[in-house]
DNA sequence: AGCACGCCGACT
DNA sequence: GTCGGCGTGCTC
């Protein structure tokens, strides 16, 4: 008799732990990564759960119940991916059900369903009467689901027996998921046929030409879609409504096949290495021939080729039928990265991202699973494909933070690679043009190989980067955004038929609005930030909840008419932009832009094909794209991200710069950076004029150092947040003593602060909850204790502190502590 | 989260 | 006496 930890579907925290319980006659067969039926509760109640590990014996003194059923034949993911998902669960306080649901199928893994397929019948083996029952069940139809033969057949032990026909190959079992999207239909117009033409004409009558219009275009075509006929018609519903009132034409439903349109992709040449691109990559082979499992850190400026290394690295691993994860910071940013792994390997790739449905998701893990492709490009996320021969994670832009989930679990996706590693003996190669601090620090100290390209691939000059002040612009009478050299260079770069990109880290059209009386900001009513006015919709928006709101003529504060919006954002760039250069063709690309489907790749398209002469934007244009007849750069102001209140923000400001300025010059002109700024001291901004990474490292950890900041010391986060400002404050209080009483004698020795709090978080209300935040710092060896002291307090509520509707986030190592 | 148990007040 | 209100605590 075996026994099982089971994981039990049941979202209460306080039943988010492992239950034993004993295997009964399906102790032979169960396996971890299967789900199961168990009795659970006074009631006894059936529910589904998830076995993570298998005992040989029990000891413990407290009664188990007999599992009910199995309800897989084989595991829906293999040990080590399991494996993965506890410790991740350990590793950053999640619960398990979320850290079980990155490594298990897309969707609601308890939905999955099991399918029974006859596949041919194997006259030499002979059937005993239970696997008889069986076929014969399948010659009925041939698919039948797991659950349902289940029931009708009520053979003991089926699972067994239906492995063992799988084994013969009589049977195929496989798995598939329910997928509760609704169907989407769109409306289709067409001609009522019966109506003969002339009466048509007559009911149509003389004055109504669009009408006319309409039914001619429609003999012609059949049938189509109302929205199109509208555009092409460049008509109104109304039109098309009086027609169906007179029956002339019928409106109907389609159904919309949901495959996705996949762009035609054109085959991506494989490209010889220059010698630097030849060193990394052998020195990453050899390391791979002489079985040295080992990590890589590729810092290559902007431009050097990293994408072509990746490839053939790729392809290395296919000649070894080695498989390959492909992680990009966010799909959408980098649709030229995807093109080239889906351009060279074609079918062999699956591409993970954000705008897949719940089925194509599905259906993408599956292919993986099966093995029936051997390359994965996406986000995050992908880090979990189900590979079961991994031999490479290539983490592209390693630095960006959308590799830390801000969601639990909250994991960091270089932590997980490295973890994978370890547990599949693979190899991990993070690529950068600006390494994050805490990566860097750890190549130097020998945890990753060091790989440095220096050099742009096609022997191309990195741009050259000038620094403005804008404040002595401002001495000598300039009151617009553009300096006079940026001005200058726009128009020479106009005149010689060059493209050119603006950049600012701010959308919308200023980025607060303050009375210029008693200095009152407005501010979002449900989160404490300043509202940015938007010129499009002419009215106030919050950033954090998306809340619009009227501005108002006269300040609520103290009645004065001296309402003013201050800062830039980049609707007010390209109006100031279309104002200086009104033959200009000009496009902006923010998250204002770009909500419409397809109207990224639309502008990438254009930009391309040299239909825009300037693109202004945010941090989307920063990454990852490649356009030779860029020649100018414009940074309109690099100061936003410096002057945030976080201890990243200069780490933050460097690698957006150098990111931005590595989009000029990549092709045969060299290209031109210019970077305006309020700050021209800092030696974040020095640095980045320099395109200086190693003097900014050494300046930024050295401050790290010794203000104890990552990599030197660990940072946990505790948000407690709710609607009840009083109730927040209160809780946090209660946790910060609980965490000092146990702390204090141990660590006040050590650390001067290390317990910072409870403050309110700096941003003190987000969507009517208000915030408030604890930090702790601690060293790697004592993070096991504090996270145990942790789980007691926060999670399981050992200590009774818990109030109502007050919520706890806890957060190791965040991307930012606002 | 559910669900049973139990301790108290109102009622056919 | 007993029905049912909800507060409390447990779930392998």
């Amino acid at each position: 008799m075996k026994y099982a930890e089971i994981i039990v579907d049941n979202r209460a925290s306080k039943v988010d732990r492992p239950f034993t319980y004993s295997l009964g006659n399906f102790s032979c067969i169960a396996k971890e990564g299967m789900r199961v039926i168990v009795p659970f509760g006074r009631g006894n109640k059936p529910i589904k759960g998830f076995i993570i590990r298998i005992l040989d014996n029990f000891t413990e003194d407290y009664e188990v119940k007999v599992i009910i059923d199995l309800i897989d034949t084989e595991p829906l993911v293999s040990k080590e991916m399991i494996q993965l998902g506890l410790w991740m669960k350990d590793k950053y306080l999640s619960p398990y059900l979320d850290a079980l649901q990155q490594v298990l199928p897309p969707g609601d893994y308890k939905e999955i369903n099991v399918f029974i397929e006859l596949n041919y019948i194997d006259k030499e083996y002979k059937l005993n009467s239970d696997e008889n029952k069986i076929i014969e069940y399948l010659l009925t139809s041939k698919t039948i689901l797991l659950d349902e033969l289940k029931k009708n057949l009520r053979i003991a032990n089926i699972n067994e027996i239906l492995i063992g026909l799988k084994n013969k190959n009589i049977i195929d079992i496989y798995m598939d998921v329910k997928t509760t999207i609704q169907k989407k239909y769109i409306k289709y117009i067409k001609l009522d046929d019966s109506i003969a033409y002339d009466k048509a004409i007559e009911l149509i009558g003389k004055r109504s030409t669009k009408q006319l219009e309409i039914y001619e275009y429609l003999t012609k075509v059949s049938e189509i879609e109302l929205s199109r006929l509208l555009e092409i018609l460049n008509t109104t519903l109304s039109t098309v409504r009086s027609m169906e009132k007179k029956n002339l034409v019928t409106i109907f439903q389609k159904e919309v096949t949901r495959n996705p349109i996949k762009k035609e992709i054109s085959p991506y040449q494989k490209f010889v290495f220059n010698e630097e691109q030849n060193s990394v990559f052998y020195n990453i082979i050899e390391s791979i021939e002489s079985n040295k499992s080992s990590n890589f850190l590729i810092h290559g400026v902007t431009g050097s080729g990293k994408t072509e290394i990746y490839l053939q690295l790729v392809e290395e691993m296919l000649k070894r039928n080695k498989d390959s994860i492909i992680l990009v910071p966010e799909i959408s940013l980098t649709p030229q990265t995807i093109e080239r792994f889906v351009g060279r390997f074609g079918d062999e790739v699956a591409v993970i991202h954000s705008k897949l449905s719940q089925g194509e998701r599905f259906d993408q893990w599956r292919s993986i699973k099966e093995g029936k492709v051997k390359i994965a490009v996406g986000a995050r996320s992908a880090i979990f494909a189900p590979f079961s021969n991994l031999g490479l994670i290539v983490i592209d832009e390693e630095h960006e933070d959308t590799y830390k989930s801000s969601q639990n679990p909250k994991y960091d996706t270089i932590e997980v690679a490295l973890k994978r590693n370890e547990l599949e003996n693979s190899i991990v190669v993070l690529g950068s043009a600006t390494p994050s601090v805490e990566t860097y620090y750890r190549a130097i100290n020998k945890k990753f190989v060091l790989l440095e390209l220096r050099e742009r691939a096609t022997k191309s000059d990195l741009p050259k980067v000038s620094l403005v002040d804008m404040r002595k612009e401002l001495e000598v009478g300039n009151k617009s955004i553009f300096s006079l050299e940026l001005y200058n260079e726009l128009r020479k770069n106009l005149d010689s038929g060059k493209q050119s990109i603006l950049f600012l880290n701010r959308r919308g059209f200023s980025s607060f609005v303050s009375c210029r009386k008693c200095g009152y900001v407005i501010k979002c009513t449900n989160c404490e930030i300043s509202m940015t006015y938007h010129r499009n919709i002419n009215r106030l928006r919050c950033h954090y909840c998306g809340k619009t709101e009227e501005i108002p003529n006269t300040c609520p504060e103290c009645g004065s008419k001296y309402i003013k919006y201050f800062g830039i954002g980049t609707e007010r760039v390209e109006e100031e932009t279309r104002k200086l250069f009104p033959t200009a063709r000009i496009e902006r690309m923010d998250g204002d832009t770009t909500v419409a489907k397809g109207s990224f790749e639309k502008i990438l398209e254009s930009m391309k094909s040299k239909k825009i002469d300037i693109l202004i934007g945010t941090q989307m244009i920063s990454k990852g794209l490649d356009f030779p007849d860029v020649t100018l750069v414009g940074i309109i102001a690099a100061d936003t991200t410096l002057n945030l209140p976080d201890y990243r923000s200069p780490e933050k400001a460097f690698q957006l710069i150098t990111q931005v300025a590595g989009r000029s010059g990549r092709g045969d002109t060299p290209g031109k950076v210019i970077l305006q700024t309020y700050n021209p001291d800092h030696y974040s901004i020095i640095c980045s004029k320099k395109q200086d990474y190693i003097s900014f490292f050494n300046t930024e950890i050295a401050l790290r150092k010794e203000f104890l900041y990552p990599p030197f010391i660990n940072l946990i986060s505790i948000l407690i947040y709710g609607e009840n400002n009083y109730l927040v404050k209160l809780m946090s209080i209660r946790i910060y003593d609980i965490i000092k009483e146990h702390t204090i004698e141990k660590y006040k020795e050590l650390y001067m602060n290390y317990l910072i709090g409870p403050n309110p978080a700096p941003i003190e209300k987000i969507k009517n909850n208000y915030r408030w935040q604890i930090i702790i710092k601690a060293s790697d060896s004592e993070m096991e204790g504090l996270k145990n002291l942790l789980n007691r307090v926060c999670i399981s509520d050992e200590y009774k502190i818990k109030e109502n509707g007050v919520k706890i986030s806890i957060d190791i190592n965040p991307n930012t502590i606002l």
